[in-house]
RNA sequence: UCCCCGAUGGUGUAAUGGUAACACACCGGUUUUUGGUGCCGUUUUUCCAGGUUCGAGUCCUGGUCGGGGAACCA
């Protein structure tokens, strides 16, 4: 059970649209050209070594989004070649978060270490062309001959061994008969070439690391260049697409490809999402989740596609969001509002109202029989008469939001005070009568007075009231924890500056928990999955790690918006 | 120092040589039994200098600014 289940969204970007993003400007010109056979097939290559977070999200809808917009397929393909930090867990995570953001992978489900054979083969058949050697030198001999920027780099004293020799060393290598950093294959270029990823790159390195899938078979594996786009070309990707970061890497990417003679996929960059008060580095985000300052990767406020969903986001809101967010090289910074509007937008529209009040004030209605209970009937949505209705029950005692009451109030105040009359959602006018303190001066207890024929739906009454205000049943009322979220970093950019630690700029009220609560009764089994609108309050979900049936604790994913400038 | 990429309101994204537009944000109004939603509206934009052209955000040249670029990471 689900929003979305509940509600199929029609994706969006159906309605007309003319201008295309560059990369679809391509796509098409290279359709209008018979390129590539007339297909598109993409592809989402994640290494297994994290959490998806909303940056990656971006590149999914992208890469699938694209696919399924010009009739190809995306393939999913786990970019394994390093074992040392890959691991099955995070296969599993990535799978889960992309099923669950709507897209399946049709093209298949692929690893790059499903090519190591054949990636062997292609690397002898580089040795046998001269085009690969190997190097007995240290890694910091090999950075040293790198040059610099500007400045040619010098030639391995290792770049003429001959091909036959280079064969059998490298075969050497495959056999497990020299230790790690021995000694690498090397793709023969140019040291002197002004991009330094052209200047002799390694495609191999010794490891004697377990690998999560293909174990103990191999003591070598290919580095990211020589393995990503031979694995595009072995797929047939017609529409390779990735990040800016990989912009220098094209050359070589190209290189490999032309050098075998293999099918010509083609890498296309383009800018990746930045979101402003969070960090998107895998690496940080496993810092906030090792030093526990966060509840897991998939805590509330982490920006993980886990995280969204616990917090109660749907997979529209998502898709939306990235779409809204647009395709482009320019690098950007993404206001986090828009991401809470794509969630608002969705919400309103699927999202079931219910009752809760979060810091519990008591009202006592003075003129409503004692042990009398009115089921009130109200909408499940405005939004969607489809939804139904529901009922929940009216009495004389109710809980009514401490903030809704002021002692002391103004002509723009439309809540409870002395002097004010309000509606109470779904049910009757009620009048000030007085009101309780404490011997600190805090209000204890609110008494109204209601009017009889201004019952919600059949009022007769005449009068009106300004304000609405929600409530809850104090006899039926259930209580819940609930828990407020704010931004995870009080900065907009918590990694601006390389000399601060970016965890000096986490907002300390990032979280607060409240416990008593007290919710209608048809959101004591409430279950993960389904957000639904505290009225007037905001969307809020059970949480899928806390939560349980009776005792249950609801996040609250996003506020609603707050046009009152009191 | 060399290579690559980019520059359009506060933030994003369009305009494909012909009136700079859309969304978010902001501000104001209106509707409302959610101070929500909806609807209407205001404010704010082509990095600089030359050139080509009847006409330049768009093409050319130079500059400025920003981002990326050396890993036995991806």
């Amino acid at each position: 059970m689900s929003n979305e289940a509940a509600h199929p969204v029609s994706d969006s970007g159906s309605e007309e649209r003319k201008s295309l993003n560059f990369i679809e400007q391509k796509i098409e010109a290279d359709l209008a050209a018979g390129k590539h056979g007339g297909k598109v097939i993409t592809r989402f290559p994640p290494e297994p070594n994290g959490y998806l977070h909303i940056g990656h999200a971006k590149a999914i809808c992208v890469s699938f989004g694209l696919a399924a917009k010009y009739g190809g397929v995306t393939n999913l393909r786990f970019d394994d070649t390093n074992p040392e930090k890959e691991d099955t867990e995070y296969v599993n995570s990535i799978r889960e978060d992309i099923a669950w953001l709507g897209f399946d992978w049709k093209g298949g489900e692929f690893y790059t270490s499903d090519y190591f054979e054949q990636l062997y083969a292609f690397a002898l058949q580089l040795i046998d062309e001269g085009k690969a050697y190997v190097d007995d030198q240290t890694p910091e001999a090999i950075a040293a001959q790198k040059g610099a920027p500007g400045v040619p780099g010098t030639n391995s004293p290792f770049r003429d061994r001959t091909p036959a020799e280079n064969r059998a060393l490298f075969e050497q290598m495959r056999a497990g008969q020299f230790p790690e950093g021995a000694c690498v294959l090397r793709a023969k270029i140019d040291m002197a070439h002004p991009n330094m990823l052209m200047r002799d790159p390694l495609m191999y390195r010794i490891k004697f690391a377990h690998h999560h899938r293909t174990g103990d078979a191999w003591c070598i594996y290919p580095m990211y260049d020589f393995a990503h786009g031979q694995s595009d070309s072995i797929e047939h990707i017609t529409h390779s697409l990735c990040s800016l970061e990989f912009e220098n890497h094209r050359p070589l990417y190209n290189w490999f490809i032309e050098q075998l003679g293999i099918y010509p996929s083609e890498q296309t960059e383009f800018a990746r999402l930045n979101l402003n008060y969070t960090i998107m580095s895998k690496r940080k985000l496993l810092r906030l989740v090792q030093e526990g300052v966060v509840d897991g990767w998939d805590d509330p406020r982490m920006p993980t596609i886990s995280g969204l969903r616990r917090r109660g986001f749907t997979p529209a809101s998502i898709r939306n969001f990235a779409d809204r967010v647009g395709v482009a090289k320019r690098n950007n910074v993404i206001d986090f509002s828009l991401l809470e509007w794509a969630l608002r937008d969705d919400l309103n529209r699927v999202a079931p109202r219910a009752m809760a009040v979060l810091r519990p004030l008591k009202l006592v209605v003075v003129n409503y029989p004692e042990d009398q209970v009115e089921w009130m009937e109200t909408v499940v949505n405005p939004e969607d008469e489809s939804a139904g209705t529901r009922t929940m029950p009216f009495g004389r005692e109710l809980w009514m939001e401490q903030d809704d009451f002021r002692v002391e109030a103004n002509k723009k105040w439309f809540r409870l005070a002395p002097g004010k009359t309000v509606r109470l959602k779904s049910a009757f006018i009620v009048e000030y009568v007085d009101h309780l303190t404490n011997d600190e001066g805090e209000v204890t207890e609110v008494h109204v007075r209601y009017i009889e024929n201004s019952r919600s739906g059949q009022d007769t009454s005449g009068v009106k009231a300004k304000g609405t205000l929600h409530w809850v049943h104090a006899g039926h009322a259930v209580d819940a924890e609930v828990r407020l979220y704010d931004r995870l970093f009080s900065e907009p950019s918590p990694d601006k500056d390389s000399e601060v630690d970016f965890m000096e700029y986490l907002n300390p009220d990032s979280l607060e928990i409240i416990q008593g609560a007290k919710v209608e009764p048809l959101l004591a089994e409430a279950a993960p999955g389904i957000t639904y609108q505290f009225t007037r309050l905001g969307y809020f979900a059970a949480d899928s790690k806390h939560s349980k049936p009776g005792a249950p604790v609801f996040n609250r994913a996003v506020t609603l918006k707050d046009g009152w400038k009191g």
